[in-house]
DNA sequence: TTGAAAGCGGTACCAG
DNA sequence: CTGGTACCGCTTTCAA
């Protein structure tokens, strides 16, 4: 059942077809009845392909993650395909890991899918401190649709970025235990994205300011899984802190898991904080005060923007920078 | 750039053109090399569009899930997404939340984009129980397009189905459970879903087999929602139990949380178990026994099975039944 | 307000 | 092995 067959059975005109189902204006009432009539009844459906060859777009946006088993990811996607959805647009989505030559085939392919734009989710995607040629096929992309990156950040014409104030809140959540009289702040993080380097900017910049060290011992990396992370706490013997500042969730339950097995009493003899406010955070024992970095509002803005830039409109803001905020809990006292 | 210009620049017709970028044997290798050099030269991609209208494929499934934000959704999605890269399709994502009238419409949509096929994650779309007409609608798509249910049951043609053991995981566990001493085995749960329903079922046959009374004060209904479920159950004044059997993790997590407000030492006075061996069940204190229904062999299957499907390959198991695996962790003591 | 016809960019059949 | 050409189904311009 095609348009033509829909023209026949109506006594019209293909074009005539065209226009009732795009909603032409210079329809007559009746013949648009008629048409309409004949649609219903024979339950037909415009050939996408057809429609996307002539107006060369689909209608779909596609969105790449590193992982979208990670809580993080998926609330963003959730978000992400929920907007987009009720802008008429579809998503496809690429989980595409952290390697560079994966992301750049991901990219590669869905551009192929002639996508009306890209969504990047995540900051393993760049930001500042990353090498140029890192993101230079971001970059390349830019030019065949507007790329709109999620916590990563890469200046371009043609990219628009939603970044979480990360830096200040990791600054806040440093100088709040220091504060409350903590002297040996333990950063725990699992990677270098560009995310987590905000996040220990900020850390270090609030010891300094409160005129403490900045000491190489009390950064502390590993993988974000729970028991391997505080297995390999456990195996350092000289590690010796009182709160624990960590860039996921994942990591401060380690963080707690750890204290339990030393019989440290949280948050009476550490405080620990973690980051994205995940399910995680409120499953654990005691409950973790987390960095809620607004990912649903980033999404909100993602959305809105690209519907913006795709409806031609030229003042759409380059850069979104969205605070954060200290969800407490039971692991500080704060 | 479009493959008339590859043509002119190759000196060849478009037909040759397009065997070469199909690998179509009748080429001579001269030709072959000449036109692929022509293709790299000007950076030349097929249009996927017109491809599509002349195959009518885009090699592109349609993935739907109620709620991706949900770890297990995700975890299936994820393995689902990288299975089917794989053998090069692409997925293209709905959240359909649990609503009929959504669910169908997003069924609907998907179908317009002219997906190859369709791949529905959890058990909120149908099963044993459930009306027929709450289902027409996905019997209806599989009439385009073969549709595969994760954890769904639904009898068809063109209808496959990948299905985790719940009714026996479900026995296993409250079996174990009346084998240590327990005789009030409080039974969570947060839907009627199918595997909802299976697991219950699951429940009571244990009960019954050991000669234990179904009471239906130890079937407790709440939302999936940590703290609203613990306070739910802390409502409750008459709630009596020994044990708890959960339908998911978050729910078992729950119970833990009003031991804990109880007083009540896991696992000594009472054991909890969980389901899906998310995340949450590492997370929380003392770690939970949980449930896992194989979800990333459920998706390997249903990608294998689908990709034969496609193939023509009429063989192909219209449903298949993975066996769980009860991961034992310190919130019982079997 | 309507219709005829020219694309859009491929695929695949049929000749040669 | 290669080229010519008829589709695929829709949008849009141009005339009427």
């Amino acid at each position: 059942m095609n348009i033509y067959d829909i023209a026949r059975i109506s006594g019209v005109s293909i074009a005539t077809v065209s226009r009732v189902v795009n909603g032409s204006q210079k329809v007559s009432e009746k013949t648009r009845q008629k048409v309409m009539d004949v649609i219903k009844a024979e339950g037909y459906t415009p050939n996408i392909f057809a429609r996307g060859l002539g107006l060369d777009s689909m209608k779909t946006i596609g969105i790449m993650c590193p992982n979208i088993a990670d809580n993080y990811m998926a609330r963003a996607i959730s978000h992400l395909e929920q907007n987009f959805h009720e802008y008429g647009y579809d998503c496809i989505l690429g989980c595409s890991g952290h390697t560079r030559e994966a992301k750049e085939n991901y990219v590669k392919l869905l551009l192929s899918k002639r996508i009306d734009a890209l969504v990047m989710v995540g900051s393993t995607y760049g930001g500042n401190g990353v090498e140029e040629k890192e993101t230079a096929y971001i970059k390349n992309a830019s030019k065949q649709a507007p790329v709109f990156l999620i916590n990563s950040w890469i200046e371009g014409e043609n990219i628009y970025c939603s970044n979480a104030d990360d830096f200040s809140a990791a600054y806040e959540v440093t100088s709040a235990l220091i504060r409350r009289g903590k002297k040996r702040i333990l950063f725990l993080y699992d990677s270098e994205t560009f995310s987590a380097k905000q996040k220990m900017e900020g850390y270090e910049r609030a010891l300094s300011d409160a005129g403490y060290p900045v000491l190489g011992d009390l950064k502390f990396r590993t993988k974000n899984e729970i028991h391997h992370a505080r297995d390999l706490m456990l195996a350092y013997k000289n590690l010796e802190f009182d709160s624990v500042f960590a860039v996921e969730d994942g990591l401060a339950v380690a963080a707690l898991k750890y204290a339990k097995v030393k019989g440290i009493s949280v948050p009476e003899e550490l405080s620990v904080v973690g980051y994205n406010n995940s399910p995680l955070s409120v499953s654990c024992e005691p409950e973790l005060t987390s960095v809620d970095s607004r990912i649903e509002q980033q999404c909100y803005i993602a959305v809105e923007n690209i519907v913006k830039v795709l409806e031609g409109n030229t003042e759409v803001s380059h850069r979104t920078i969205v605070p954060c905020e200290i969800v407490k809990r039971c692991t500080t006292d704060f």
